[in-house]
DNA sequence: ATCATTTTAGTACTTTAGTATGAGACCTAA
DNA sequence: TTAGGTCTCATACTAAAGTACTAAAATGAT
């Protein structure tokens, strides 16, 4: 929200300073009206690009971006959240396990502790509820 | 692409258009400079806002929509997409037979054939393999 | 009505997943 | 140095998942 503000600010000052910039080169006549125009609707063109991107970005980090204070808060550590990720890509535990060089039965363990963070009963329970705290891609 | 460059040509087209009212208003005096710069930054602005709106729309829709052609052509039957929907969100096969009103026997008999059909070695990899063919909401 | 497909369900079995518990190694902050 | 957390691994167990069949009932199109 503060951050709206502040890009509508800059805006409406931008906007101003054009005006200046408009009427100084048009009464200075050293300038063309073509050229004034252009470099407006350029300016409020890359405006206008630039608002959206930047909706989008925050769109897609609360949306696909993954929260990684939320991580930390669930109290999942970063081996968990290795395996976590791998039980997304559809890999067995002994899989994991050779996958990050380490036992299955360190897998399973690191399995128990995620489904208890996670609430979840099972691993495909897992996936759903670490999309649903966005803590994972979807 | 096509819609990229129409897009751009009537932006071309638009901005001519622009030049000439500019031009025809500024000799005519009775327009200002300020609503002249005004309209034109108004106009760029929405251009900017409807080029980046049109391109996510697009992204979206061609990453989170389901394809339904690819569910039959991959052989999957209306039971059996239902199951893969319940496995996704994360139930067992229990719960599924619960829910559909059908043994759990009857489960195990779909998933196995989805598995097959998706190529998959688990559920948890029928799930990924299933978003990746964008058959499943991701 | 017949054929093909789907849906349903079962048995018997193997494999994978998950729980509970204990314990050693490691690192870091108090 | 000790306390806390992480990471590792193991054993023993229960539960769930998955395979490989077989087969009956329902559905739907020709």
């Amino acid at each position: 929200m503060k951050k709206t503000i502040f890009v509508f600010s800059v805006l409406i000052l931008l906007l101003l300073v054009l005006f200046q910039i408009g009427e100084y080169a048009f009464l200075m006549g050293d300038t063309s009206i073509e050229f004034i125009i252009g470099i407006i609707a350029l300016v409020f063109l890359g405006i206008g690009l630039y608002i959206n991107r930047s909706r989008v970005t925050s769109d897609s980090s609360g949306k696909t971006g993954i929260d990684l204070k939320k991580i930390k808060d669930l109290g999942i550590s970063e081996r968990e959240y290795q395996v976590l990720l791998e039980i997304s890509n559809g890999l067995s535990n002994k899989e994991i396990g050779d996958k990050l060089y380490i036992s299955e039965s360190t897998i399973k363990t690191h399995v128990s502790n995620l489904l208890v963070k996670l609430d979840a009963k099972r691993r495909t329970h897992a996936i759903q509820k670490a999309k649903e705290l966005q803590i994972i891609a979807g």
